[in-house]
DNA sequence: TGACAGGCTCGTACTTAGTACGGTACCGTC
DNA sequence: GACGGTACCGTACTAAGTACGAGCCTGTCA
């Protein structure tokens, strides 16, 4: 979808470049896949990023700015309950971001605002510095966490589940993997199961937790 | 370093393809250097897998073989403390492995006994079916994001913190990003600091909640 | 023992990818 | 109207995955 329209910028090179990792992965953006997508010949793209590493550090900033922020001074738990659904919600429509965010070491502008928003609305909720230290590494993990088991699934949402699971079954022995089976007949198969549902229950789990920390170190809240 | 005198086997190619993917990331590992390492020619490769994604596939389970399994009948919190650290060190040794877990979806057969001996462990304690698996899911997700994010730092161990923060702190302003600053020098600066404990930290705390939810469930206990 | 078959290894070459190098067209300024 | 900078492009080099077919080694059966 050549727009011979607009001029070139890293803004729309990034967009581009997300546009299409979600469209066919990570192994479909290519210099020259982008440039194709942007209506230009690849080396038109170097004057706006320095190099393809520029472009996956960009990306996943793109990814990071496109979740919302909690703000400080809410109420802490809304305000981690939603950074966390957004958060999610957001790797999963960008699955690619998560083998990205191994690799990069250089977190971009929107990844520091995410973060430095999440820790402010902690320590504005009475948090002490070390816990929130902790929390926020807890939170994060579980997120990134569930991130990735969702990505590897090999369904994608409550519509195929009982499809894909029934095939995967005929080629798992009980006697190898008894309780692996067990969950998925008496579980997965269940009619109503869907995996974004454990999701929310382990955020419930991890802020009552949580909670519960915060009330020892701070009596009076 | 060629070794002539052992015979290729699917077994031997994978032993090196993580030994490379170790030592250079993943990005080192092609088949040519893979070849290389074997004292072999890249085409021989192929008499002993398919292609380059069946020795991704096949690295992926190689690292899930070398986590510690957790043992069915056990005490079911020493048991998973037990997986949880081994998968953990294994997962730091080997991060490129992360960013696998993503792409993948043919788990092999060690990936498989590994699941299949966690939800076993919390079977045999008494986790009800549903619980078992609301329970594996967190906990994996506790896992695997902590993972994602040790991978993600800047510096690999507690001797560079010092330094590496430092130096990032130049480039961060107290004025875009207060509370990153605060966590930094508040926290992350105080001697003694290693990223690696957050890790006990959130487990005690997630398994703490997992206690609290068996011991609703099952008052005997 | 000699011929054959099958499997392992390799040499060559094709395709796709990232990107260095230099050329060119357009634009505003003096 | 000459000049310089910016954005874009054509070409080409290198690295990587892998298809194709040839040589070699080994074990088997006549």
């Amino acid at each position: 979808m050549p727009k011979p329209g607009a001029p070139l910028s890293r803004e729309r090179v990034l967009r581009a470049a997300v546009a299409i990792a979600d469209a066919g992965g990570i192994g479909g953006l290519t210099m020259r896949s982008l440039a194709d997508a942007l209506g230009v010949k690849p080396m038109s793209l170097y004057h706006h990023v320095a190099n393809k590493d520029e472009i996956l550090d960009g990306i996943v900033d793109v990814v990071f700015s496109r979740m919302e922020l909690p703000t400080p001074g809410g109420d802490w738990r809304h305000e981690m309950v939603k950074r966390a659904n957004s958060a999610r919600a957001v790797l999963r429509r960008h699955p690619w971001a998560i083998g990205l965010l191994e690799s990069r070491t250089a977190p971009g502008p929107a990844t520091l605002r995410h973060h430095d928003a999440t820790i402010g609305t902690l320590r504005r909720a009475g948090f002490p510095l070390a816990l929130t230290a902790h929390v926020h590494a807890l939170l994060d993990s579980y997120v990134y966490g569930f991130a990735v088991q969702e990505a590897a699934l090999p369904f994608s949402g409550p519509d195929s589940v009982t499809e894909v699971t029934e095939d995967i079954l005929e080629h798992l022995s009980p006697d190898d993997y008894p309780h692996l089976v067990e969950i998925a007949t008496g579980h997965v198969l269940r009619p109503g199961y869907d995996f974004a549902d454990e999701f929310e229950f382990g955020l419930g789990v991890v802020l009552d937790a949580v909670a519960g920390l915060l009330a020892d170190v701070s009596p009076g809240s």
